[in-house]
DNA sequence: GTTTAATATGATACTAAGTTTCATATTTTG
DNA sequence: CAAAATATGAAACTTAGTATCATATTAAAC
């Protein structure tokens, strides 16, 4: 038995800091050249990998700037919160708690990658297709702590209504970087909450 | 003066019948091959049009079944709501009305283009970001009807809002294709109204 | 009606994303 | 250390989408 083998298996470590580097190198080169003309075949190059390895690790050039699994950590929160709060509370707290541990290094990050993405149409086109799966989930969640069934329209209105909230804040904070996105998306879902006045 | 002028153009109306061929074409295509399966080559060559002459008329392969202009009768409906329906409501009409006088013919085909976009993912996401690009519309319509600005984020979280609960009425729709489209809708917008009760 | 200008089409060559296949290298396991 | 499992690289291929230029067709002017 060698000192590599630690826990976490020498395998899953590196693959870890392969799908890292390679989102790194892309960042910085779709900053410094732009999406489009940034091509798979650069960032390989840049990453120390070959074309092919790139596809192994993201399904598509977009998949590297929209690859987030933080539906476990939504799932949990969403979970835990109290039962006396509506849907719409629980997974409003759910979806801030997420993100209000996120230390100023990486709500810069995620506030730089956003502009990027909404800039960019055929970017922004994959994100809203991430957001609008994640419907599935908040569906799912809603009927366990409703016992609604998932045929429920009222479900879907909800998770669809929740969704498209969540779109117009990216879209709004796109636009207004200087905003605290916290601070919107919990402004905005509370709008929803009191039946969007206007 | 020959009998063929009588006043769209000449150029006009070929330029519409070869575009109504290549979606028909096209629709029959997938249908019986699928989606992906079918190439552009095989559009152009069963809608007798060379490959390049495909592109000028749909940018991408995805228009060909996305491509509708109700945007501007959409607007003239709402335009003619009456002052004292709430902006959901006059707004709900309008979606409403426009879909009102489709013979049941346009109805099915509807359905069709709704079953096949929504199961094939790249459609789907062609579609939903069309639908969210339509967002805009409804922020410019509802600010002037209300007199708000747009960034008022109550106007973007509203249109977000019935953004996405039309989103997932479409994917309801899509997974009950014997439900009636429009009373979904109808029905989806009204949960909207009264709070999203759960 | 003929000429001229504008626009639509076709052919061709090109770029880059994404797929497939197979050989080689590296880690894990026994 | 040997064998099984898995990760990587190389190369050839398909197809969407772009760019260019010559040709054909329609509209407009005279």
């Amino acid at each position: 038995m060698s000192v590599k083998s630690t826990q976490a298996g020498l395998r899953e470590r590196k693959k870890a800091k392969t799908m890292a580097s390679i989102q790194l190198h892309a960042l910085q080169l779709f900053r410094q050249y732009g999406y489009k003309a940034t091509t798979v075949e650069q960032i390989a190059e840049a990453a120390e990998i070959s074309y092919s390895t790139f596809f192994r690790y993201f399904s598509t050039k977009e998949d590297v700037l929209l690859i987030d699994n933080y539906d476990p950590l939504l799932v949990a929160s969403f979970e835990s919160q109290p039962a006396h709060l509506t849907p719409l509370m629980a997974l409003r707290n759910a979806m801030l708690s997420g993100a209000k541990e996120m230390t100023p290094q990486e709500l810069s990050t995620m506030r730089e990658r956003n502009e990027l993405v909404m800039s960019v149409p055929e970017l922004r086109a994959a994100m809203i297709n991430n957001m609008v799966s994640m419907m599935d989930l908040i569906i799912e969640l809603t009927c366990r702590r409703t016992g609604r069934e998932r045929d429920d329209l009222a479900v879907r209105a909800f998770a669809g209504a929740v969704t498209g909230v969540n779109i117009s804040v990216m879209q709004y904070y796109a636009e207004h970087p200087e905003a605290d996105f916290l601070a919107l998306l919990e402004e905005a879902l509370n709008k929803l909450e009191a039946g969007l006045p206007l």
